[in-house]
DNA sequence: CCGATCCTGTACAATCACTTAACAAAGACA
DNA sequence: TGTCTTTGTTAAGTGATTGTACAGGATCGG
């Protein structure tokens, strides 16, 4: 699982970056200013920070040249409010990888999230697994018995949700919410729909469902 | 029980939000007005707060601020009429942890709320017992001598009314009313048939009621 | 614009759970 | 003890939920 510092004097903002790296499968610190966030990054070595420009103690921009004087190349993307004077290439020369503008979308921040992550450790692949078949998270592959299993974008965003919640009962509300997100409400039987997919992809045997159980009345439940 | 407050000027809106909380078998607190809502809020400390944008006296905007301004953590979804001018960044940053749009469907706004309370209480595992096996509620297993027992959702709600409401006598009536909800109206002795069910899955000895004892002429007394 | 692919909703069948009726057993009370 | 009431228990009918195939529609790439 990789880990994403996220260094914000903003409690309720952190919180909610906080909360959604979580519910995308990511381990995340938190730091409130600049010199702890510093301090963090350099112990425990995220594999990504994110950090707000404008901090108590010491800034964005001190920040990223302060690891990188420590030989330190965890990726950093800055946040930067609206009204901030913000000079895009100095902050890339002193070291960070990317700048996003306040407000910004779930969908925005997580995209550079990725891109970063891809591109800074193509190597590693962690690996999850259902039964015998091995999910890939860095290459948007499904192998099981040595041969790739072909995923629509839906089927493969349910998969990762249900890699990230096992052994609990998930309501097809809830997994409409993470899945589809707050701004479409499919039917819930769309849910149903694509449950079956996987199954017929990743069941050993469809008729005998191990993994992927529905428990009646209340939604599915996914077992590793 | 989690207890969700509802501050709402719109009298019916209001009720038709609490009755639904309280079918899904939440406790629901109700104010019409800011200030006493806020107050409710600080005073009663719920697991929920559910803000309309618009109030008289003090607005949804200011009951975050006052709320987060007193160390309060309660966790607040803001409702928002159509035409109003949100912005949903800055309502994050003063405190609100979800917001949504009026008019919305029941689905989605207990999606949210379902969403919220348990990014606030994950982990915890909460085991309550029964003699020798074990509720788990996060996961909604019963296990017993290691193995777990199939439960149907009407059992299996049942068998948590018991669990909260130990060593109390309970008469059908209100066994039915917190388990089936104010809008059906089955027949009592459907309580029987359920209770017959639990102590079947449940007692060591079916013949010897342990912990779901019937007081004759009253209803069933759980003793854990 | 077309074709391919995927998503969504619907229809119908299969399955499961809930409810209730019926009768047996147990308790209350004179 | 006899009788009436309450509860235990089972099984069948009924309604609700889920499995699944398929079709219309959206989206994307050329």
């Amino acid at each position: 699982m990789q880990t994403i510092l996220v260094i914000d004097d903003d409690e309720s903002l952190r919180d909610t970056i906080g909360v959604m790296l979580e519910q995308e499968g990511f381990r995340v610190l938190l730091a409130g200013d600049g010199r702890s966030g510093l301090e963090k990054a350099l112990t425990i070595k995220p594999d990504l920070a994110i950090v707000d420009l404008r901090l108590p103690g010491l800034n964005g921009t001190e920040i990223c040249k302060q690891l990188r004087a420590a030989q330190n190349k965890t990726p950093i993307i800055v946040l930067s409010a609206i009204g901030d004077e913000v000079d895009k290439v100095l902050l890339l020369e002193i070291g960070a990888d990317d700048y996003v503008v306040k407000p910004f979308g779930r969908r925005e921040l997580l995209a550079r999230i990725r891109a970063i992550l891809r591109r800074v450790s193509p190597g590693t692949h962690t690996l999850l697994h259902v039964g015998e078949t091995e999910v890939d998270l860095q290459r948007r592959s499904v192998i099981r018995n040595g041969e790739e299993v072909r995923m629509t974008p839906a089927e493969y965003n349910l998969l990762i949700y249900f890699l990230q919640n096992p052994d609990r009962p998930l309501t097809r509300d809830m997994i409409l919410n993470s899945v589809w997100g707050y701004d479409s409400f499919p039917n819930t039987r769309t849910v149903d729909a694509h449950v079956v997919k996987l199954r017929q992809k990743l069941e050993p045997d469809p008729n005998v469902p191990r993994h992927f159980i529905t428990v009646h009345g209340v939604g599915y439940r996914f077992l590793p």
